[in-house]
Formats: structure tokens, sequence, C-alpha cells
DNA sequence: AATTATATCAGGGAAATCCCTGATTTTCTG
DNA sequence: CAGAAAATCAGGGATTTCCCTGATATAATT
């Protein structure tokens, strides 16, 4: 039998759809098996059609509102309409909102159209077999974000005074995996009084012990980092 | 002595200027004691001047690369040149990249023209007690990126690997708080079995200890939350 | 003035973690 | 197939955390 992953793939450029079939049949697992320039021409295709991946280009920039066929919107209908059908987009756009808007819409995959085809290759196996994949290029991209994001958590979360200062002060020694009495030499404390403190915070953040203490106080951003 | 906070506002629309001139005016607290209507214009104006806080218009979309002074340029230049100068952007775009990009480059505020005036006072008067500020509806739409980035933290990371499958089953659980005996009933195994994989786990990330290791890992997205 | 939150300290014991040196089996990978 | 990595288990002891019930002083808030 013919266990090769099932392509469509959906582009408004034929020159596009025309390199990319070239260069996805170079991988034998993969073959593609229809191919539309606009996302009415694929709901057309879609019934009764035998797809593992759809290859969704998002041609149009989805920033404003647009007539519900942009590649949102097929995203979205692709994903209710037929589940079982995995979506790679493909994008020349690769900002966050973006990404997040169209891997929030049923994507399981997201490659920039900077990558090379090898990428390509690797989202369609990955969401093929149930994973998420996002191109190194966006993923870099993403990380930063995160990062910054990461660091401003407590600006967009009005918690700040969650923990009082010196509860602060305790929780980031602990975070850097000093011990009790490590702590209380740093901060010229008795142990006993590292220990309230502690113990106050487990208590504040209604947790078991330290450990989830510091899953709870990096989840709400409370570390520094 | 007239201790109104100093604003000088970078706009290049001229009714733009005088509205939020106006507007800022109806706060006693605030006061415009300057205008520019492009990047060099301020430049040229800011030796010797006195200011408090950069109202900065963000101009260009700033996403390909332009000649230095766009906003990002002008705010780069000013946080550089005069680091007492508090800068609140102001932009019709707010997307996470352009956030992240202007508030990396030195700007402590972020408002999105979309705004009414009372966020711009709350942002001016924010930023000059020396806290960062970001509007509602960019603070709501960094947050929806926030909370999909924390769920795709792990197909970001080229890393999944950095933990064994078994080690990242024990540090979620201790994440939770779990004890070294309620994770072995758990996971039916032995409790040494899980001090191995939590020693083996505090040895790679090469971390003092269990309160460490969870810092550790929330700070690489290893954690599911 | 009374309450609340914070920060400090104490004793004592149960429970858990941490550290060391081992070992066997399986699974993956070159 | 050999070697590496992963997953399992063990004993024993040092150290630390966790839990309980306390206490005192100060600062902020009502």
């Amino acid at each position: 039998m013919d266990d090769r992953i099932k392509v469509f793939h959906l582009e408004d450029y034929k020159i596009m759809r025309d390199g990319i079939k070239f260069l996805l049949s170079q991988d034998p697992g993969i073959v593609v098996v229809g191919e539309a320039r606009k996302g009415e021409e694929l709901i057309e295709k879609l019934p009764g059609a035998d797809i593992d991946v759809l290859l969704l280009d998002i041609y149009l920039d989805g920033m404003e509102e647009q007539s519900s066929l942009d590649g949102f919107g097929v995203c979205e209908y692709v994903h209710q309409n037929y589940p079982a059908i995995k979506i790679v987009a493909h994008s020349v756009y690769y900002d966050a909102d973006r990404v997040a808007r169209i891997m929030n819409n049923g994507a399981m995959g997201f490659v920039s159209k900077k990558a090379g085809y090898e990428e390509l290759i690797e989202a369609i196996k990955s969401v093929h077999s149930g994973k998420k994949y996002i191109c190194k290029e966006t993923s870099k991209k993403l990380k930063n974000i995160n990062e910054f994001l990461e660091g401003i958590v407590d600006t967009l979360r009005g918690e700040k005074d969650f923990f009082s200062q010196r509860e602060k002060d305790v929780l980031d020694l602990l975070a850097r995996g000093f011990s009790t009495k490590n702590i209380a030499q740093e901060l010229f404390i008795t142990e006993k009084t590292v220990e309230s403190h502690r113990k106050n915070m487990v208590d504040k953040a209604r947790v078991k012990n330290t450990a989830e203490l510091i899953a709870f106080a990096s989840a709400r951003g409370f570390l520094k980092r």
C-alpha cells in the first residue's frame, strides 16, 4: 500500500505551487495529491478527498476583518469540518500575533516562507505524526517575545504585592537553590525566620511545598530571572 | 515650584499634536513643554531641554530595516543619550513584535492609539514614577499571546529531549507539590527510582536542589502549567 | 485605639530530601 | 553488535524541609 503522507496544497501563485510540488516530491514519504488557488476551490474539492496534511498559504494579511475566507478562515473551516486533516500554515508573515491566531484556529504547524523545503518537509512529517511544529526562524522570534513577556508579566497583571518584599527576597534565593541556612546567612536573619517566610508563602499560595511554590511563583511571573 | 511632569511630544501630524496637547493640559499634573514633527527635530531640541517624559509616536511601521531614525531609532537614541527621560510609546500598531521591540529599545510605557487620553495620562504618570505601563488593550492582547506561547514553549525550544519522558513525568509531579512517596505511588515505581530521576535532573540541569530545578524547568518552559 | 500585616525569633519532632555508591534491564543508535 | 542512554531498584546516613505551637515588635490601616 501507498503509505506516503498525502498533502493538499493551497497557494495562489502557480509558480509557488509548482516549485513546492517538485521540492516535496524529493521526499519519498510525501505525495502532493491536490492543489488549489483559493479557499473556495479547496472547499469544493474537500468532500471525499483523501488528505492527510493541508499545506496552507496564509495569503491575506488578516490583520483587518476580511471576508471569512482568508487563510485564517480556511484554517478554521477545515479544522472544524475535517478535524482529521492536519494543517501546516505557510506564510510570509511570521509575527507572534498571526502565528498565535493561526495556531489557535487549528493549525498544527507553522512555517515561514523564508524557511527552506527541508523545514517544510519536517513540518509535514511532524504534524502528521501528531506533533506541533514551528519553523526555526519563527521559533527564534517567538522565543524572544516570550522572554520579553516573561519580563513584564507583572506589569500585565496587577499582582505585584502578592508576596511581601521580605518574602520575595526569600523566594528569590529559594529559586536559586539556597538552603534555609544559606538564606539566613545571606539575609542576616535566623533560619527560623526564613522558615517562617517560606511557610507563609506556601500558605498564601496554597501549595504543598517549596517545589510547588516555585512553580506557582514562576507561573505568575514573580520570579526575576 | 512647578512640579508638573514635563512632557515632550513627538508626532508628525499637527492635528494629533494639538489634540493631545489640549487633552493632556486637562490634567493639572502634566504640562507639554515641547513638540516636534520628526526625530531629527527632536534631537536638535534635546540638548539643554528639561524633559521628564517623551511621548513618542511610532510613526513608521519598523518591520523592515529603516533609516535609523524611525520611532525605534529615536527611542534608542534618547534612551542611550538621555537616560533620565522616560519614554512612552504611542502607536497605531500594537502587535507583540513591535511592543517587545520598542520596550526593549528603552520605552517604559506603551499606549495604543485606540486608548483614550485617560490611559495616556496614566502612562505618563506611571513611567514618571519609575513604573512600566502597558495600556489595557495591549495588555489584553499580550496576555493572550503570552498564554498561547506558554502552551507551545516545548514546541519552540529544540530542547524537547533535555529531560527524558520519565524524568518529565517526575518533574511535572514535583512541580505540583507531590512528595517522593506520592510520586512513586502515582507512577507505580519505587521511591528510590523517583529519587534517582530527580537526582539525574538536578545533575543535568546543574542546580542545587529541587526548588532550583523547578525554577530552571519553568524558565525553560519545561513545565506544563 | 484596635486590627491587620509584616518581620523577627524559638523548640522539638516527624518527614522528606539529599548524597554516596552501587546494580540490572531495556531501548536506542551508530 | 557494541556502546550509550534510559529506567528501574537498593542501603544507609547526613542534612533539610516540614509542621506544630508558640512569642514579640513594628508599621500600616481602619
